[in-house]
DNA sequence: TGAATAGTGTCTTTGAGACAGTATCGA
DNA sequence: TCGATACTGTCTCAAAGACACTATTCA
């Protein structure tokens, strides 16, 4: 980074050098796709806009980046803090990951504006309360929105904004009082999101992230239900359960057992914690990605 | 994004509520990552910088987004083509990919400065030439570079600077003639070049992407090599040739053999081509990873 | 009591890796 | 001629998936 514009030597030269019509102003912000299991359906955290642009749209939490105050990780930490509603403590068991930078352009009809999108796993949280500038939050299932789907299971590289895709500007899709669902989303918030369901997706394979969407204890069925919920297709129970305890440091027993039982019966399953792996070796891959993918 | 820090009509009462103590100026750059093969050994583009800060040190090639007039991955194709000197026919066989954006307070010592960082792929290269404002340009054996050798091989989700990490104002690396090797990077450079080996070693597993190293017509020996360099460690040859054949799409015969057999004996070998794969299913694994990776 | 579920056993198939062997080339 | 290498064959082992089975719980 940094090549300068010429070769100043203290910041005041520097600042003299330095040619606004090459550099114009910039906006930097983040977003955050703080993605929650709520009765066994992934929903996403989704504010509604106050203010133009997308007025009256559903788009990501998110905001300004504090220039100089505050590193990458720390502003997507404040905004998740502040639109959550949550405290430090409820936010050291959620998970938090850069996913990629958008900056096509246009993507804001006021001025160029950079977005830094964040993932974000977390267990099953309370409702959101509305933050100053939105006018409501709520919790999302993501089946039905845009950019929700089973999505392009094979997609990579998609960490910035294509810039063939669809204008947001092109279209007007805010409306005054439907729910957030059936709703398309603001800027390019669609395309993030698809991009950070993709990334959720990978993410279980290799991780064992999926415990960050359940209680501290959990049981081998309720972790198989977050894989078959993100992953959109039912797993083999029995394969499932064997594979997991077979993988060093995903989870390790707690000796105790469920209170009750499944809702439809069957016998109490046994709980566990989150092992101190942080990769799984080996893998939990995906059940046949269809052949043929070139 | 893009919440607003008041609920602004339209772009004149945004800038108005707009109060630049809570939005200082901030910059934005991409900084890239090109990796090469030379004379079997990886190398990575670097420049010299020309001006202070970190006057005399070499860093990333990189530059200023042009804010509003490209997208990131434009900026990022454009200084790579700056940089290099090529030609868009031949820069249309690199691959080019978002590796993370790096913000931490205090990376930049003149101002705030965020950095999109990228990761190029590409096979062997001129040698480039010095651009305006670097003092130098050249390839640079990646093995013995701070922020190179065979680095956390299990490191994840660092594409943001670690705030923890040593300021790089708290050294002093410049010098005055030394080369490349042997020298700290400018700025937070060497994690960035840290986070791209990660992330090419990983590649190399699951996509097709060590034929971007290649020329178009390259034989499974030579891919191999791409294979142990970024690896570091000596792959089974039978094995690996039988590995890569099995994969559907990976590579595709052309029918013809090498010219001459290996350096040191041996018979020629078939030549193929990039087949039409974009992931490799299943993928090439690295060997053991030492166990207990928790 | 019946249906659904937790958890285990077992068999088959696939793929990774070790090893050996043959043919071909450079020096 | 010798040594190195390309490539193939074969064996073993690990892991994934299909299937079957028992035990336990809810309704």
């Amino acid at each position: 980074m940094s090549r300068q514009p010429a070769r100043p030597d203290d910041e005041a030269a520097f600042l003299a050098a330095y040619d606004p019509r090459d550099f114009p102003a910039i906006a930097l912000t983040v977003d955050i796709v703080v993605l929650t299991m709520r009765e066994g359906r992934l929903n996403v955290l989704l504010v509604e806009r106050a203010g133009p642009p997308f007025q009256g749209c559903w788009a990501l939490p998110g905001g300004f980046v504090k220039a100089g105050q505050e590193g990458l990780d720390e502003a997507a930490a404040r905004e998740l803090a502040e639109e959550t509603g949550l405290s430090a403590g409820a936010l050291r068991r959620v998970h938090l990951e850069q996913l990629g930078s958008y900056g096509a352009p246009g993507r804001d009809p006021r001025m160029p504006v950079v977005s830094v999108a964040y993932l974000a796993f977390a267990p099953d949280l309370p409702d959101p309360r509305a933050g100053g500038d939105a006018a409501r939050a709520q919790w999302t299932p993501v089946v039905g929105l845009h950019g929700g789907g089973t999505g392009d299971r094979h997609a990579t590289d998609r960490h910035s904004a294509d810039p063939h895709s669809t204008d947001p500007r092109s279209t007007d899709p805010r409306s005054t009082d439907r729910p957030a669902t059936d709703r398309e989303l603001a800027f390019d918030h669609a395309q993030i999101l698809a991009d950070a369901l993709d990334r959720a997706r990978a993410k279980l394979e290799y991780t064992p992230l999926a415990t960050a969407f359940l209680a501290p204890e959990f049981t081998v069925p309720e972790l198989r239900a977050v894989y078959e919920e993100i992953w959109g297709e039912k797993l083999h129970p029995g394969n499932f359960h064997r594979k997991v305890l077979s993988v060093p440091g995903f989870v390790e027993s707690t000796g105790e057992t469920a209170e009750r039982g499944g809702s439809r019966g069957g016998p109490r399953a046994r709980l566990y914690r989150a092992g101190d792996a942080r990769l799984l070796h080996p893998a939990l891959l995906r059940p046949d990605r269809e052949e043929g993918v070139r």
